[in-house]
DNA sequence: GCCAACGTTGGC
DNA sequence: GCCAACGTTGGC
């Protein structure tokens, strides 16, 4: 078998509806309701079981880095998009051929403290200036973060 | 295949 | 709560 390098991704998450703590509590959770097909593929395509993950609160007072995980499992169906009570319904996926794919997230730690935005920002020209979480108008979910930026994102704690 | 209209994201 | 930016939908 083929070793592969650990890769590393960053995920966000409204904490209103599911925070690091929510992760905590539960250890592992679906990362179901994924419905944009950028982010649907890195974690089809592209995670793998141990890959890193920055947990990430969006939509809060202070959106910031929280937390990190690791993913738990190889990517399978998302089983919301074929529940019609469901948030995440999708009239056209079918069982035989679904539209959304998902991986379970598992719970590593909370972080010291929140790694605001604001000043994860201050960093762009260390981080790249493409970085997903600090480019103008990104709203992608699910993206991957170097190994590079994984470690100088930790470093700020 | 174009693109206007619409819905969503997410910082502020 | 506002709204800029973006992605998706669907008529043509």
């Amino acid at each position: 078998m083929t070793r592969t390098r650990r890769r590393y991704w960053l995920m966000k998450s409204e904490p209103d509806a599911f925070s690091i703590d929510d992760l905590q509590r539960v250890g592992t959770e679906p990362w179901n309701g994924v419905r944009n097909y950028q982010a649907r593929n890195f974690m089809r395509d592209g995670m793998q079981v141990g890959d890193g993950v920055l947990f990430y609160h969006s939509n809060t007072a202070v959106p910031g880095i929280a937390g990190t995980a690791t993913v738990a499992s190889a990517a399978y169906p998302d089983d919301t998009q074929f529940d019609r009570k469901s948030d995440y319904f999708d009239p056209k996926a079918t069982r035989e051929e679904p539209r959304w794919f998902l991986i379970d997230v598992e719970f590593e730690r909370k972080l010291s403290r929140t790694i605001p935005l604001e000043e994860i920002k201050q960093h762009g020209e260390r981080l790249g200036e493409e970085f997903a979480l600090i480019k103008r108008g990104s709203r992608l979910s699910v993206f991957p973060v170097s190994a590079d930026q994984y470690k100088f994102l930790l470093s700020l704690e």
